[in-house]
DNA sequence: TCAATCTCTCAAAAGATGTTGAAATAAGGA
DNA sequence: TCCTTATTTCAACATCTTTTGAGAGATTGA
């Protein structure tokens, strides 16, 4: 991930309702989820949902698939790991200590 | 960190010359470097280093104490952890395996 | 083919953010 | 006190982003 990449990640990440959807189909897993299931999480309009999933595909965030009628989206987790990444890194020059539970596993992986 | 706090500092990184501030901030370690400095190494105005760096102190990235006539910034590393900590945490849940060389040096910590 | 469903696109309006240059504040030294 | 240095504040402007609602494209099943 070089900088113009964690500067795209970083715009996307930093609106409420981007975010959100990140979390969402970070928990939704490999499968994904439609758009319109997306959108009647977060209680929002089909063209707002639309804007924001566009946005966060641009960046690489995450990705998306036609499946009949539906479009399903999905998380990119190497654009994920790649930004956690990039800030312990580039940013904080190993200077930055997270204390994350799930540190020792991440580690071994 | 919150979401709102992360939702802050998102929004602090994914601006250019901010980003290259925090990188350079943590560079300069926990003494910081004066205002000015900063402003030379970027090549902005003042008033422009100025407007980011209060950007980047109200999200809490980093912080400013006065020494004579200047004031020194320097980077709050515990809120870059938090958000390293976020994401993978909150976001990720686990399942973003970042590849990072300093990795066993940030969880041995 | 027609109607229904799901999603996207578009343009307009509203809102938020970044830049500029001039003026103000704060501190130290002559 | 006056001058210099360091930084912030302010208002105006430009730019970018987000929201809204209407309409269009794609796909499926009757």
């Amino acid at each position: 991930m070089n900088e113009l990449q964690a500067l795209d990640a970083f715009a996307s990440l930093s609106q409420e309702t981007r975010l959100r959807i990140v979390r969402l189909l970070v928990m939704a897993g490999p499968d994904g989820m439609p758009a319109g299931a997306v959108g009647e999480a977060m209680g929002a309009s089909s063209s707002k949902i639309s804007f924001h999933l566009s946005h966060l595909e641009r960046a690489g965030l995450i990705q998306s698939r036609r499946e009949a009628r539906s479009i399903i989206y999905s998380a990119v987790y190497p654009a994920l790991s790649g930004l956690i990444e990039f800030l312990m890194k580039d940013c904080c020059q190993g200077r930055c200590d997270p204390a994350v539970d799930t540190c020792s596993e991440t580690c071994e992986a």
